[in-house]
DNA sequence: GGTGAAATCTACAGGAC
DNA sequence: GTCCTGTAGATTTCACC
């Protein structure tokens, strides 16, 4: 899908806000509503738009502590792995990369306890290095044009 | 904020669908849609819902590489390092982290060539560990509510 | 991609529990 | 304090050009 100046304008907005009504995103982007309403709906149907969500505060729901833990796992243990960890709600993302760490997991805890006690429950499956986050000076941002 | 059982079920409504309607809410909550709207204005000015946002694909918009970067940086460096990477729109994310590294940085480049670059003009403010994400077996998931 | 009317949704009263 | 019913106003969804 070719995605031109309209339809990164509509991108850049709904990933700022992503509750804005058809009739705002088409004031912004500069095209009359049925047809901003179109060029949405293309861009989800095309996968472009994977989907909307709300972003919740971890600390305002009970989970004090965030933290990353990177996994080095044994080939044939992988797939019991995943499946142990994809029981786990507090385990809220989890990427497969490179180097010396086969998995990258983002977890939620309650307090440190709680990781203790996630982090047994998993470092059996291999070794595991976790990492309190502290604070993040960059939270999640939305993706902008390429300069290509 | 006291969270109670309606809170939960409209948090998890609302982080798998960040746009349903009051009138959805209100049906899946079990709540008139007025009573529905007061909930949600409570958590949004509370900060229990930070925003709302169009989750888009990286790749389906040129960022075919997406990766993990690791950052050991002196203290008095940090600031300067900080501010580099809010000018990169390719830094999406910059998290504080206790452990080895000072920074874990999500970026996304075009390419290979791209990431390369992108290491380039920040490795000069700490050492740098790359780890390429090859696949996210588990995305982003909601926050469930913590079993207590 | 635009225009206009019908269907739907949201916001805001007022009142019950 | 939290919720529900009514209704007026805004928004979305169609038709069609």
């Amino acid at each position: 899908m070719e995605i031109d100046g309209k339809a990164w304008a509509l991108l850049q907005a709904i990933q700022q806000d992503g509750r804005l009504s058809l009739t705002e995103l088409a004031a912004r982007v500069g095209l009359s509503v049925p047809a901003t309403s179109e060029r949405l709906k293309r861009l989800e149907e095309a996968g472009v738009i994977r989907g909307y969500r709300a972003v919740v505060d971890p600390v305002a729901v009970g989970y004090g502590v965030q933290a990353l833990i990177g996994m080095t796992t044994p080939q044939p243990g992988k797939q019991k792995l995943l499946a142990k960890l994809r029981e786990m709600p507090e385990v809220i993302e989890c990427v497969h990369v490179t180097g010396q760490d086969s998995y990258m997991l983002r977890v939620v805890t309650r307090d440190i306890a709680h990781l203790e006690a996630l982090v047994g429950a998993i470092n059996h499956f291999g070794e595991t290095r976790t990492s309190i986050v502290m604070s993040t000076p960059i939270p999640l941002r939305p993706l902008s044009p390429p300069v290509k």
